[in-house]
DNA sequence: TGGGTCATGTAATAGGTTACATGATTGC
DNA sequence: GCAATCATGTAACCTATTACATGACCCA
């Protein structure tokens, strides 16, 4: 029972453009619907190889364009049937995972600045968020007047920018509640200093080095 | 390098309450934080045993309340740094992908009425998860009056309800410029009667089986 | 006493990212 | 000639869901 995801977005921007190759639909993945997917190589390849041995798609015309030579590829008839077949059924749920959201709920163990500074890092992400969406836009408006994609290209951006821009708002109010819980904090909150600080753990910026694994160290009951 | 987010939310969970058994969090994570994070047993349960084993939580009062004996945690003090320790670290950008949105996209492939169930879909599916969302509010604010927790769960419904009623602005203005589009269908769209109809494949309201593999019957080139 | 659901757990499998390996080609 | 990047690919590893197995307890 594989959804194979991976292989309907090759098919789909076979469908929009042929003679791509792998490094191609990383790139076009990338520009175009990066804000709401993202495909590895890892993945990509594979399914390029599985997609030719069932004839959904066929080695194009494998021009060498400047660069090396490139394997490209097209969309075969079936191919392109069974793309409007997937586009036909219900769309799957994103299954719900928002580290984000998880740690603002529970945000209470840690002092509200802690919060605060995700919020602040989630609306500067958005900000950022927004600014690529219209850029894209910008970009896309410039180009040429009769490409029958854009209609549904345009809705796609204005969802992601709908979405942004409510977040932002919400931030703003977030930020305004969060500052009010600083001065309360006395009398509800954990004992963060519970312990002498001992070695400065927690600095201002911190990196997230590779994400600590759970599994390590232990160094509760010695 | 595992991120291990399952790991954190069964220590968020024990610090806002102790003594859960594994069955529990479930529920708890269906419960309250269900708009955003899910969890199945197979994550929870082995994830139990590695938290045990590394010091960061205990077997607790494992008190048989009416059913069975459950086998319930408690955070230890190891446990409690390094849930605060997790929520100092930036939180990861979740994995963008949005099958709807994807859909969307290469929604030209299809005939316009296609996108139009899509966000129709997606407009149920917004409407029902506003009304659970104001359930929960509306539940948590009848309950008791002292809980700390509560400014930041507000805060997570909160952004819940401003994305979906966001989403759900979007779907409105969306559906009218799909039904413009589909008046225009005839100029620009691809050949969808291409071959004469066959059997029957598209019926009004299509289950998704298991979803069907990319890699059985390419059934083309016969 | 037998069905339902509570509760815990494991195995199989899918899906995905990361890191690495390997060349070819272009531009300097 | 050499560095950068283009381009393809693979192996290792994690993460996650699903399906299944198992047994206890409650209630009718």
């Amino acid at each position: 029972m594989p959804s194979n995801q991976s292989a309907y977005v090759i098919l789909g921007l076979l469908s929009i453009q042929p003679n791509l190759s792998g490094y191609d639909m990383r790139k076009m993945i990338r520009s175009s619907v990066g804000y709401f997917w993202s495909e590895s190589y890892g993945q990509i390849y594979p399914a390029l190889k599985r997609l030719v041995a069932v004839g959904l798609i066929a080695p194009g015309n494998s021009v060498a364009t400047g660069r090396k030579q490139r394997q490209a590829y097209v969309l075969t008839e079936p191919g392109r049937a069974r793309l409007r077949q997937w586009l036909a059924l219900p769309f799957q749920n994103d299954p719900p995972r928002n580290e984000f959201l998880l740690k603002l709920f529970f945000g209470r163990e840690a002092a509200p600045e802690v919060s605060i500074a995700h919020v602040r890092d989630l609306q500067e992400r958005n900000r950022r968020m927004l600014a690529n969406l219209l850029e894209i836009e910008a970009s896309a408006q410039a180009g040429n007047p009769p490409n029958p994609h854009f209609p549904y290209w345009m809705l796609t951006l204005s969802l992601g920018k709908t979405l942004t821009r409510a977040a932002l708002d919400w931030g703003e109010a977030a930020l305004t509640e969060l500052s009010a819980l600083e001065g309360a904090v006395l009398s509800t909150a954990p004992a963060y200093g519970k312990r002498p600080k001992k070695q400065g753990a927690e600095s201002g910026k911190q990196v997230r080095k590779k994400h600590g694994s759970i599994r390590s160290k232990a160094r509760g009951a010695k």
